[in-house]
DNA sequence: CTGTGGTAAGTGATCGCTTACTTACCACAG
DNA sequence: CTGTGGTAAGTAAGCGATCACTTACCACAG
């Protein structure tokens, strides 16, 4: 019955189980027992893979710190030469699409933010900031070439990621009908849409650069 | 020192201290020893006013569900004649400054969604989208009126909110220094400038309705 | 026969909740 | 005004169950 596994193996079979029970119901709702029976082994066994329920909590969060790594690369996005629509869109389909594929992460990085767990903070600083910043620039160019009006990129870039972000959370996390109703696609593509136009020059005065 | 308070007194007593503990550490998190001890008595007199911790949870939410219906007044809000500017300005300007200045709402709110209670439902029902349908009802005029141009209202909506709520998320639950260093009036400004630009019309073709 | 993957059966502490009892307060008969 | 009985507000001390975590032992591949 109780298939032998190797270290690494079972390890990674006690995260798998531990990142859904944790992203349903967070660090304090989830008991050992039930994170050593979904891993199909006992609780001992689970304390000598990870020295305490913290530890694999913390694992957890730090494998899936470098696995939002891969999902967009942000090395590259800053220089993209793409135009707007498509750089955009491509951001908020990757946000959308994964968010509605699993909301673990989701759940599990909320979880983490609201019991104040050290590395949701790394979270925020690691992931989403650098997301922003590379929004950021991207909407620097765009001003500096006309593109778009002066906006604070700051200010937009983060503004731009809760639009997405914000519809992700309706969809994934409230599971809000009305929200799921809207196939993804047409929500990127309006998304977007409404964005750029809110960032559009204004026609009447174009003057040069200080 | 116990000073002896009437039952409705000590009623809202238990309330106003688990309302904040509930908030830091949610359902889970908290134990009935500390909801006692915060509410200076025994945990016997907790379970005397409250069958179970369940039932006590249940009427805080119920109690801040009927609180958030005096801080946006619905009723009126989608009859508004106010100019956009002032109308949007408005709505952002209450969410802000309630998430700001008291983030215990939002917390419960986000922890009773994550725990799956059902009363987190309700709230999505009754407030949110309340709110969201005031909204779409004062941008499907406007369109009427070719103020705006023809975006989907519900969407539209739903996006306005999340724009400001994001916003709130950034600043009371995630603590980011870079959303809490804009000052609350230029945020508003700024996002109610931004959105109204994504709504208006395109100036070129100005047709007659069907 | 040794090292590794595994379990059964606990440990004290703490959980939500209860029992058995005590105190403060107030109406009102004397 | 007094004192006494009823009642609601309050507590100390636990209840069984469950918590995170251990100890003592076992199966078996190399």
């Amino acid at each position: 019955m109780g298939t032998r596994l190797t270290a690494p193996e079972r390890r990674a079979a006690i995260l798998r189980a531990a990142m859904d029970l944790f992203g349903r119901r967070g660090f304090a709702g989830v008991t050992t027992r039930e994170l050593a029976g979904a891993s199909g082994i006992s609780e001992a066994m689970l304390f000598r893979h990870f020295p305490h329920k913290e530890a694999l909590y913390r694992a957890i969060l730090e494998r899936h710190l470098g696995e939002m790594e891969k999902a967009i690369p942000l090395a590259g996005l800053a220089a993209s030469r793409e135009p707007p629509g498509s750089f955009f869109g491509g951001i908020a389909d990757t946000i959308l699409r994964r968010m509605d594929a699993d909301p673990t992460l989701l759940r599990l990085m909320f979880y983490s933010a609201l019991e104040g767990h050290p590395l949701a903070r790394e979270f925020e600083r690691a992931r989403a900031r650098g997301l922003r910043e590379a929004i950021s620039v991207f909407l620097r160019r765009g001003i500096r070439r006309g593109e778009f009006r002066r906006v604070d990129p700051v200010l937009a870039s983060r503004a731009f990621v809760w639009l997405v972000v914000g519809f992700g959370i309706s969809r994934a996390l409230f599971q809000e009908p009305g929200a799921r109703a809207i196939p993804r696609p047409v929500l990127v593509r309006e998304l977007v849409d409404l964005f750029l136009r809110g960032l559009r020059p204004d026609a009447a005065r174009r003057r040069a650069s200080p």
